[in-house]
DNA sequence: AGGCTAATGACAGCCGCTGACAGTTGACAA
DNA sequence: TTGTCAACTGTCAGCGGCTGTCATTAGCCT
């Protein structure tokens, strides 16, 4: 039987960061570095070992740390591994934040995203390499363990998001279904998106935004009626 | 690092149980024994307890055996919290398979799962207490393990009935992205339903047939344009 | 009855993860 | 500068999930 631990576990940001900003400090400066040697560790290992394959001493070694340590930092290995992917998921959050009332709620989520392409970019590119962020996207796809961690993350963020879109149209999100159903139908064609984009060769960032616009216009012709009778 | 087994792990199904069927013998009775002793041991803690709080020595112990025989029944705790979805799904997948193929892809859907509930309740039943089935859902949604492992045994069925879709409609899965973004959309709502379910009172079958219904409903309207300018 | 084989239990060990304790090292004031 | 305090860290021990191994038991078959 787990208890519930009497220390705060960092589990997905560490609060005490936020200091940080107004004097690093010579302490403050090694943690961040200490944080972002492990963080990129772990993903270099993880993409080329593989997940399973890693173990959080090899990562722990890598970092010149024990593994104590690295439990510091984060939460789980799990953890370590979507702390790139949480970054990039609030730039989202904020792009649907910033789009205009008046759009329709589908197409505030399909602009809010090829808005945000860009700063996703840039913000990930502050941690570690982008192209390594895109690699370890494939570790997640052919990870059973990862995948159904990063599912669960994904339906917490709809649920975020689907507050944002009741608030824009001023509903009640536990009346009104509508929210909750457009944000998942929106997260359901993201996550086939992503699934199709790991499986082929081209592991760009370019290629999942142009794969992901290319889907989502798919979206209301797949539920109208008959297929058969209109084009591809 | 995990190393591959050499001996063959249960996964899913025991493959061995198969010639049960032309002649039980005590051998085949014992273990089908054991296995429902198992079963029912792990859900009735996991529901008492919660599934964290339950440890697999405890289910063991409570089926009166050892903790390596679990293993040799189950690949995993989680393997057998889901032992009994596994039973229903594969209903549901019958059900699609059996709908006349001139219905449109998303009615089809929805056609075949009002008429794979009874049959649904019925093959539950034969296992464990239905009623003990729907109370699991509730541990399921509530324990982050347990939802993040739901959520990716529920793309890999979509991914299934994205192919038999694909087959009614004579398509190529992977040439076009319509059948997978039907099933997405279509599984996307039913999660959005459990999910709302679970957080109510009434843990009935029939109450969450109901709210799949009223939901599905929703979908083409929450899809299109201004929800302001139509009725709820 | 006796041999064969599947099923089980007991044991050891890996890995993820946590609590406890002690040692080290920045931060800050005297 | 120096001494104190708090933060950061390493070490150690231990739990729970899970697996390989091996000896023992128990159903099956002739």
């Amino acid at each position: 039987m787990k208890v519930a631990g009497t220390s705060a576990p960092p589990e997905t940001a560490p609060p005490e960061t936020a200091p940080a900003a107004s004097r690093p400090g010579l302490r403050e400066l090694k943690k961040q570095r200490t944080r972002d040697l492990l963080l990129r560790s772990a993903l270099e290992l993880f993409t080329e070992r593989g997940y399973e394959e890693t173990t959080v001493d090899d990562i722990a070694e890598a970092a010149d740390v024990s593994q104590r340590t690295f439990f510091r930092y984060f939460a789980s290995k799990e953890d370590a591994a979507f702390f790139v992917s949480r970054l990039a998921e609030s730039r989202f959050v904020e792009a649907v934040h910033a789009r205009p009332p008046e759009e329709a709620p589908l197409d505030a989520l399909r602009l809010a995203l090829a808005a945000s392409w860009s700063t996703i970019g840039e913000a990930v590119e502050q941690l570690v390499p982008l192209e390594l962020h895109m690699r370890f996207y494939r570790v997640i796809e052919s990870t059973p363990a990862l995948l159904a961690a990063h599912l669960r993350r994904a339906t917490e963020l709809e649920e975020e998001i689907a507050r944002v879109v009741a608030g824009r149209e001023g509903l009640d999100l536990d009346a009104d279904p509508r929210p909750r159903v457009v944000v998942a139908v929106f997260g359901a064609v993201m996550r086939v998106t992503e699934r199709i984009w790991s499986a082929r060769d081209d592991a760009s960032l370019a290629a999942l935004r142009d794969l992901t616009a290319d889907y989502l216009d798919h979206v209301a012709p797949a539920l109208t009626g008959n297929w058969r009778s209109s084009e591809t």
